[in-house]
DNA sequence: TCGCCGTGAGAGAGCGCTCCCCGACCCGCA
DNA sequence: TGCGGGTCGGGGAGCGCTCTCTCACGGCGA
């Protein structure tokens, strides 16, 4: 009726707990003889560990929260990104024999709990998705001693190891291709601007630019389509005579490139556009995007490389990745 | 140094560990005099309770298992449904106390291993998107003993409580809508017909199409854009008057109005083309694409709650949504 | 032949919590 | 004042596992 307790196969088997204990976890000072008595034991018996026995004990879990802080409107989930991350990172962790434990955090409440979900030890580590500057969760679970990789560098808590790519060379690339294929008056929409990565891929477009002894000019967005179709005819309003858009996600980009459509302006004739992120959409709009790819997948694997090295006591040493530009036909 | 335990708490506070056990889990039988004592050294010692130690005794996790059975391509996580189902899911697991436990199951180990892990008792429940007809994962998990809702209704492992919506109708919809629109030869993109979902939308365009004494005319995809886009060119070939196409999800409708704009026909002009599932780009193809809304976010929120209902012993009712066409420009 | 060492099995003490059961105490009533 | 009933706190036995410590045994050298 009930589930079979490693004494019960101790019994079945006619050996010790002991054994059966070293067999089950692969110690190797057990006779052949006795390791089959065990396994067939097991076998017979269906016999499976009682986890949280175990933990109790041992004080491990073997599971890896993936806590994805997201803000109430659920940028994040929503993005194309994020599914490529949980992928990633699923696979790598689960190759390690590590299970993820999925938390979208996207209240404060809900980062509330996690914070305490992590500090009561329900998990050996923590695979952060963070991007808001004013975020309160990595610091709090900096707070609870349990190993934490922050996906992408952190606004606040320096000292978080993460993981990143490299946001200025990629943004640096796409600019300096809208530069040198003659275009004039380049503009960028930019992501929001507590988000580490949209702030650096403002900062490359800026000096970029300015290198080229050209003017900024910038919309801000939100790393939403929406947005970037409003920022767009801001910018047309504003600088009609723009001839170059680089959008700090490719999200933004297609929303560019409905307003510019909207607007009578043709892509890449009047109007080059580049985007960010190389998100599978970017091969479907018309014209096909000239993007940065971010190599999140990549990414998301170092990090979670990154976190299992910090639970077995190794290194904290942030990884950041490079980038690089795809050439479509948008710009 | 290491973390307070119970009795540790109880000690500081003056009472015994029942009574602390009581406060911490909210039982009323405390005088008020007690449980300030009691919240009061909690909160000094920054008490949390050892979930594993708690969940030896309980027998229960307070954890949930959502479980996608990919099949190796990442078909199902890369669906745009996919963060939908993941999101509605876990608000509502989240708010109902459970933690949500995602394992991506792509190959056959991997299945094995969650079906392992779900049998050790490492959660309560699992909620299972598992759409292809050869899965042996729902006969798996249902055998656990552990209670197990099904999104989507499950092609073997008759039995397994589910929540689905009426796909049968959403197809009929949009089928119809083609027919009433005065289109003659209206053809159909199908999904894997190993898949229930497939299977019944396409019984429900032949049904449609057969009563308005038609001949019904299919490719077949794998619910993938290039399948769909591979599958529109057959039907080009195959019957090049087609005026209509119902495409079984989004993803391929989007691929079909490429290769119909490859082939020089106008959308709706000389094709109309309906999808279903109503994803966020269908709102961004040009033109924007006629589709049936299928309600994800709805019908993970009612496989949560039912599965909820069913570890707290409640019956195993399955749940079907109903279904509205959405109409844009394409058809 | 004796003793020492190495190898491998067994016994049992917890890990931190819950929950049953018992006992104490307080109140009201006679 | 004594007694009964009800309420609430405390003691302690496990939940199933790991891991240390001890012990037995066999082999080999002197």
């Amino acid at each position: 009726m009930k589930r079979p307790t490693l004494e019960a196969v101790a019994a079945r088997a006619g050996v010790s707990k002991s054994s059966v204990s070293r067999v089950v976890n692969g110690q190797s000072t057990v006779t052949p003889e006795i390791r089959e008595l065990v396994l067939a034991a097991v076998r017979e018996l269906g016999y499976l560990p009682n986890p949280a026995a175990r933990s109790l004990v041992t004080r491990r879990t073997d599971a890896i929260a993936l806590i994805v802080s997201d803000p109430p409107g659920g940028l994040v989930s929503d993005d194309p990104m994020f599914s490529a991350v949980v992928r990633a990172a699923s696979r790598t962790l689960e190759a390690a024999g590590k299970q993820v434990v999925l938390t979208l955090a996207s209240s404060d409440e809900a980062r509330e709990r996690a914070g305490r979900y992590v500090a009561a030890g329900h998990v050996d580590g923590v695979l952060l998705v963070s991007m808001h500057g004013a975020d309160p969760l990595p610091a709090m679970l900096a707070r609870t001693g349990v190993p934490v990789v922050s996906h992408g560098r952190p606004a606040l808590a320096a000292g978080l190891p993460y993981v990143d790519h490299d946001h200025t060379g990629g943004a640096a690339l796409a600019v300096r291709h809208l530069i040198d294929s003659g275009r004039r008056r380049v503009a960028t929409i930019t992501g929001p601007l507590d988000m580490t990565a949209a702030r650096d891929r403002l900062a490359a477009y800026r000096d970029t630019v300015r290198e080229a002894g050209r003017r900024p000019i910038a919309a801000i967005g939100d790393f939403t389509r929406v947005s970037g179709a409003q920022a767009m005819r801001e910018l047309l309003a504003d600088e009609p005579d723009v001839d170059a858009v680089f959008a700090a996600n490719d999200l933004m980009a297609i929303g560019a490139l409905r307003a510019l459509r909207e607007a009578g302006r043709r892509v890449p004739g009047d109007v080059a556009v580049a985007g960010y992120d190389d998100i599978e959409a970017a091969l479907y709009t018309d014209p096909p995007l000239t993007t940065v790819r971010s190599p999140m997948d990549e990414q998301a694997e170092a990090g979670a490389r990154l976190l299992l090295g910090l639970v077995d006591g190794g290194p904290a040493e942030p990884v950041v990745l490079p980038t690089s530009l795809i050439v479509r036909e948008s710009a």
